[in-house]
RNA sequence: GGGCGCGUAGCUCAAACGGAUAGAGCAUCGGAUUUCUAAUCCGACGGUUGCAGGUUCAAUUCCUGCCGCGCCUACCA
């Protein structure tokens, strides 16, 4: 509805200043006025006519006012300040429609979309930097299917890398571990736990002497063959890792349909298919001399073409410089990550020619199955890929590898692909020095003075995923045992569960994409302020009201008698008297055009500030007007609407960003 | 060297296309409800938006140059 008065705005003074002044306004800006008083919408357009007209903005907007006529939905334009133009709407109108929670269908058609995030390597526990990409990623996907967009989730799996084959040295060579005690240690509760510490060790052991370097090569080469001892190995550990990500993950309610693993991409020969494309469309260049002699390479994405070999162009024989080209195909015949990345991409729009095998992998308590490459599988399947659009959750020292393949669709002919394909970047979870010094670790008195330093799984240093949710599982369950003792112990645990998801998923989603987060246990484990739990609770607290009340918060004002007719609303939101409430009700009125604004610059950080924002105006509320003592049944009435309309729309809010509201606190 | 990004209150972060008095949380200090639970609310303190120019009626936002920091820049993934 908010948006649609806002369309309803634009188009208005478009036509308006086309018809008054024969220009046409590329672009008409609306945004949202400092404060309430000032009404609704506010226009600048005024300033911008001014030069174009050689009029004063003040005497423009004056005109415009005064000409623009009566406007549905519109109570009035006023002229403001230097010449802003501000709009008040019919408050009981906006309010009426959003106590009927009238919500005119998002008619986006479009065809599947398909978000790829987590892609964890399988060789070590996650971290805190893999917690914000999923639960940006969810997000996302939260935030699509509630506008109405089919959506695919998957996590790809790169099983045959560098990371799985030094943990399979690690148990193979320098432990000189059985593939029985392997499938042994990997039935603990937390094997990714022993593989973080095992990564670490190998890592070191690799130190003392490059000659076991080569090791790895062979494990390598081993597992990328497949069918031998050190691959089964591999699949095992990688497998069991794997699965220990899905549960992780799963703690957040977070949930995938497909895994498709690099194993499948080899073993199905994705690779050749879409080799034999790129050198058919020229995308690919064989080098015959220099550094990358016997190497195919393509241009490395973000250097400029040289403007002089714009008219040579399909004289093929492109030069490229060697700080310019990207291995793509070594001199050895394989193929490194982003050739792998390419055929993947290509699988995803359909334009392949080939697919995966498939087999049912992990099934979640709510029944949904998550679904993993094999190379035979079963016949009956859901149908994954062919989509029309992709997002990949990938953080941001990624971009040139994405960019590379997104020039390789182009280069392919495939630009409406690439358009529809979105690197969705953020920056990493760093470590505070202090967070660091917490932990452990010693550091440099460099690294002391850095403002943050990074995460390595490498050197084993950072915060395990799950140590973190273990922490606000904890403290979030000693408030809760301190608050309701008589609750049963498996209703304290839902209520603590509840509280520490929310905790970590508003605190991931607070920092917009391209900051990084500097981790701090304190600022991550606290459940006041702008976090998690502090809108959980004003939920819980118009929850409270209904329930003392006698009345059932989700049956409130939804049979038509009770209703509160469109009169009594104008008369409770006019004017002054009515603007703080006003200002609540507008705020839980703006939730979808929040919703696609998130969408539309793929940014969730806008939605924690609205939850944030509608919970605190909510607390505002609550503490000024007492709601069950209101003497005067009909303002008591609209009230308690008002508490309705704000818990439903909040609750909707927060179930977007996967934050379940327990039910007291 | 080249590419990308960042620099805003003591700390951590906001500020949609350039717009009205740059806002929150934390921390510190001072207060509030015998009432719908204080995981709350109110107030105070706190700013030359890294520096210098430029464009504009208007710049935290756009452009140029500097300073500082981070990431990328492998025949790793």
């Amino acid at each position: 509805m908010y948006r649609h008065l806002e369309r309803r705005l634009a188009q208005r003074m478009s036509d308006f200043v086309r018809r008054t002044y024969a220009l046409d306004l590329p672009k008409i800006v609306i945004e949202q006025p400092p404060r309430i008083e000032f009404g609704e919408y506010a226009m600048p357009l005024a300033f911008e006519l001014a030069k174009k007209l050689r009029k004063a903005p003040r005497k423009i907007a004056e005109e415009i006012i005064s000409g623009i006529g009566p406007l549905e939905g519109f109570e009035k334009f006023e002229l403001a300040g230097a010449g802003y133009i501000n709009a008040r709407v019919k408050r009981e109108e906006l309010a009426s429609a959003l106590a009927a929670d009238v919500r005119p269908r998002a008619a986006i058609p479009g065809g599947k979309i398909l978000v790829e995030h987590s892609s964890i390597n399988p060789n070590k526990a996650a971290h805190v930097g893999h917690l914000r990409n999923a639960i940006l990623g969810d997000t996302f996907v939260r935030l699509l299917r509630f506008a109405g967009r089919e959506v695919d989730v998957q996590n790809y799996i790169d099983n045959t890398g560098v990371q799985v084959a030094d943990v399979v040295v690690g148990f193979l060579n320098l432990q000189q571990k059985s593939r029985a005690e392997i499938e042994q240690l990997a039935r603990q509760e937390r094997f990714d736990y022993y593989c973080w510490d095992l990564y670490a060790q190998v890592s070191k052991w690799y130190e003392q002497d490059k000659e076991k370097l080569q090791v790895r090569q062979r494990a390598l080469r081993a597992i990328e063959e497949g069918n031998n001892e050190t691959a089964a190995v591999a699949d095992l550990i990688s497998i069991a890792v794997l699965r220990r990500h899905l549960e992780t993950m799963d703690r957040l309610d977070i949930e995938y349909d497909f895994l498709p693993r690099e194993s499948e991409i080899l073993h199905l020969h994705f690779w050749d298919a879409a080799f034999e494309k790129l050198k058919q469309g020229g995308v690919l260049t064989y080098e015959t001399e220099g550094k990358n002699k016997g190497c195919w390479v393509m241009r490395r994405a973000g250097t400029a073409k040289p403007a002089t070999t714009e008219h040579a162009e399909d004289t093929e024989g492109e030069q490229l410089s060697e700080e310019d080209q990207k291995v793509i195909v070594r001199s050895n015949g394989t193929v490194g990550y982003v050739g792998k990345d390419i055929a993947y991409h290509l699988w995803k729009f359909g334009l392949l020619g080939r697919d995966f095998g498939y087999r049912k992998f992990y099934r979640y308590p709510k029944g949904n199955d998550c679904w993993i490459s094999t190379s035979v599988g079963a016949l009956d399947h859901p149908h994954f890929g062919g989509v029309a659009e992709i997002y990949n959750v990938i953080d941001a020292r990624q971009a040139e590898a994405q960019n590379t393949v997104i020039e390789a669709l182009r280069g392919l002919g495939f630009n409406q692909q690439a358009d529809h394909y979105t690197h969705f970047s953020y920056e990493m979870v760093a470590l505070t020095p202090r967070c660091a010094a917490e932990l452990g670790y010693e550091l440099s008195d460099e690294d002391k003075s850095r403002p943050y330093i990074e995460v390595s799984g490498r050197k084993g240093f950072g915060v395990k995923a799950d140590d973190l949710i273990d922490a606000l599982l904890t403290s979030a369950r000693k408030e809760v045992d301190a608050r309701h003792p008589q609750l049963a112990e498996g209703k304290r645990a839902d209520i603590a569960s509840r509280i520490a998801v929310g905790a970590l998923r508003y605190f991931m989603l607070k920092f917009t994409k391209s900051s990084v987060i500097a981790f701090d246990f304190k600022e991550a484990l606290s459940f006041e302020g702008e976090t998690g739990p502090y809108a959980q609770y004003a939920v819980v607290r118009a929850t409270n009201i209904f329930r003392k009340g006698g009345f059932n918060p989700d049956e409130f004002g939804k049979r038509p008698s009770d209703l509160i007719s469109s009169a009594d609303l104008a008369k409770s939101l006019a004017g002054e008297a009515g603007n703080d409430i006003w200002e609540l009700w507008l705020a839980a009125a703006k939730t979808s055009y929040v919703i696609d604004q998130c969408i539309a610059t793929t940014e969730p950080a806008y939605l924690a500030k609205h939850a944030f924002q509608l919970a605190q105006l909510f607390n505002t509320f609550y503490h000024r007007y007492p709601i069950l003592t209101e003497a005067d049944e009909s303002r008591k009435k609209f009230l308690l609407e008002t508490v309705a309309v704000v818990r439903r729309e909040l609750t909707r809010v927060l179930a977007v960003m996967g934050i379940n509201v327990p039910s007291v606190m």
